[in-house]
DNA sequence: CAGTATCCAGCTAGATACTG
DNA sequence: CAGTATCTAGCTGGATACTG
């Protein structure tokens, strides 16, 4: 009764792991990118409308008809988060109505760097992974 | 009544959208990468137990330990799903009980290769998001 | 050892309606 | 224009129990 049991070692095991998982910067970065939106949004703002372009700033409304299929919700939501972290910056202009735009700050420039090496990836292999998977099906 | 409505145009945009989403390498590879357990499979696989070392195959018993918090369903899961990808290898010796063993693929160490950038990144610049939202928080 | 099968609670995205 | 507020359905991950 005195000794630890099998269990609890477990227990103990799983709670040094999250708190390893929670403290981690990569698992951090990857909770905060792995969202749908997040990628979408700093991908329009870095690259403009059509993925190729140079940065730019957009407004609210720009960026609703952009990312066509997000909901008012989603996009306030990110785009709270996205300034909170302080990768966009938000800019309000007191005209009537307000204008409201949007801009990636140079935490977000560089993070949307990081992203083309994704990006390149996905262009390079993502037919072999497809393939792979198509076979694995079949 | 001949002409589109303005909500039959936003409907169609949305749905052009998540077509273009759907087919976007990028896009796939994110859904990928994005899941919590993927991603830590690929280091473990990719750099060893300490997250420092070098490749090697793993037996399905030690990624358990290793990711303490994964339940057996999620580990399961997540390695069949990668397997199908290509970017593992299960290999099965008739032992008694069978032993097998998860191994990255060329595909598999290559993707590993590209999450390094992610993690210099993490590495580099995720204290000045956390300070940026504790600002914002405050 | 290396899984499979089942059930369920919790979170979240989306729809909808409203506003300064 | 640029949001906020509320409700809910659906998915997903975890717990649990069982097995070749």
């Amino acid at each position: 009764m005195a000794t630890t049991t099998a269990a609890q070692q477990r227990a103990r095991a799983k709670m040094e792991y999250d708190a390893f998982l929670a403290a981690c910067p990569s698992r951090k970065l990857l909770d905060r990118i792995s969202d749908k939106w997040v990628t979408l949004i700093l991908a329009a703002l870095g690259s403009g409308p059509d993925c190729a372009g140079d940065p730019r700033p957009m407004r609210y409304s720009e960026l609703s008809r952009l990312l066509a299929s997000v909901s008012q919700k989603m996009l306030t939501q990110t785009l709270r988060a996205l300034e909170r972290d302080g990768l966009i910056s938000r800019t309000v202009e007191p005209t009537v109505p307000v204008t409201v735009t949007y801009e990636l700050t140079p935490l977000g420039l560089s993070l949307h760097a990081m992203m083309r090496g994704l990006k390149l990836w996905a262009q390079d292999h993502m037919d072999e992974v497809l393939a792979h998977r198509a076979a694995y099906d079949g």
